[in-house]
DNA sequence: CAGTGGTCTAGACCACCAG
DNA sequence: TGGTGGTCTAGACCACTGC
């Protein structure tokens, strides 16, 4: 018979508990995986499941020889969602539009250079482009593609596919980084997004690499009042 | 002998290198955790670890009955680490400061409370700080404490220790929500932050509940220029 | 060196749900 | 209702690291 004791689960919930309670205090060391399997009446795999996830919430430390510990400064990790923008946009029962504003090759100023580690020589495809929720500007597109790395952007149509929907779709990435930030609508961005010039707007830059090779970046200019949202 | 197959990571990185090279394609049937483990000559056990991490990355999707197939639509998620200011400040290497600016028992204004669902006839713990890296403003804290769930906050000295802190290490909490957003500073904001009203800011409200009961809601507004980062 | 967590195995039962 | 993933077990070896 197997499944007689307790579940991961439920050891889980348990710990977290004791945890909360205070039980066992920040820092302190609880009893091992063997001791607990016996309280709990079950396999040691058991249990290390149930710690193995409580220590990836943040909540315990483990360390072989030194044993578990209750975190002492519990990391608080936000998970957050990025979903194709036309996802997000028709997940708020809004009707999603795009237009593509800007599609050329050219060389990228010298701080796109930079941080794609692009030869001085190479151009980039630039794409502008601008989401619509229910027909009112959501998102400001502005990116840098390494066409030469993603020969078959050249005859994806973007005025119909988003460059940021084909990337999903046809680009796999190994790395990459994102940052988040708030900017003031240039002249030009108020214009496009309705909004007054200086408005502050939240912004996410977004790079990704396959090993070695930059394969785009991009600046996401959201419309006034957005808000990302997650639970913790 | 165990381990004479393949380890969990070493079966996580072929699979997640087939899914890169599209040997199985997006929305594709992929062969079964025993046909898996008979192929890399391991346990089922491994393959299903393998697996699962792979689902939780988002690459996946798994169903029983329904078998595993690659990810249409991988979700990117983005895991943003929150730490305490004090710590975010002293790991870039800049000395911490901190100054209270405000400290007292009043009744919150109606969206606050009906945020914290709090009944009409309750004050709150209003608290105003400041915290400073190498001396010049970082962050701005605006924070309501339910001091009535919190009745240890009264007796804390949070001249010396940020509530932000104090909550981190004393306030156990069963869930929240964050919001990421960009504000323009306010006349006030901006002499406290130092810089020109209407400037762009990059604000977290953050909210923490145990059970039913909220326990606090911040809103922390970061200085002009501020980027928070993670890698994908 | 010895104790702790990390992992693997072979086998088993079960929950779920597409067909 | 049968096939698939989800989980549990008892036992084992191993890797790391504090003492």
């Amino acid at each position: 018979m197997a499944d007689q004791g307790h579940s991961w689960q439920s050891i889980h919930d348990i710990v977290r508990q004791r945890i909360q309670d205070r039980y066992w205090k920040p820092g302190e060391l609880i009893p091992g995986e063997a001791d607990l399997a016996e309280e709990f009446g079950c396999a040691r795999a058991t249990v290390n499941r149930a710690l193995r996830q409580l220590a990836e919430s943040g909540l315990l430390d483990r360390k072989r020889k030194a044993g578990t510990r209750v975190a002492l400064h519990p990391v608080r990790k936000a998970i957050l969602h990025i979903p194709i923008v036309r996802k997000e946009i028709e997940e708020r029962n809004q009707v999603y539009g795009y237009a593509l504003l800007n599609r050329k090759k050219m060389s990228p100023p010298d701080h796109v250079r930079a941080r794609m580690q692009i030869a001085s020589d190479t151009k980039l495809l630039k794409i502008e482009a601008l989401h619509l929720a229910d027909g009112k500007p959501f998102l400001l597109e502005d990116r840098w593609v390494n066409f030469h790395a993603l020969p078959d952007i050249l005859k994806a149509d973007l005025s119909v596919t988003s460059a940021n929907e084909w990337l999903v779709m046809n680009a796999p990435f190994t790395g990459g980084n994102i940052a988040f930030s708030a900017l003031s609508a240039t002249k030009r961005v108020a214009e496009l997004m309705g909004t007054q010039p200086g408005a502050a707007l939240f912004a996410i830059e977004r790079s990704t690499w396959e090993g070695e090779t930059a394969l785009t970046e991009a600046l996401m200019v959201y419309g006034e009042g957005y808000r990302m949202y997650t639970a913790i």
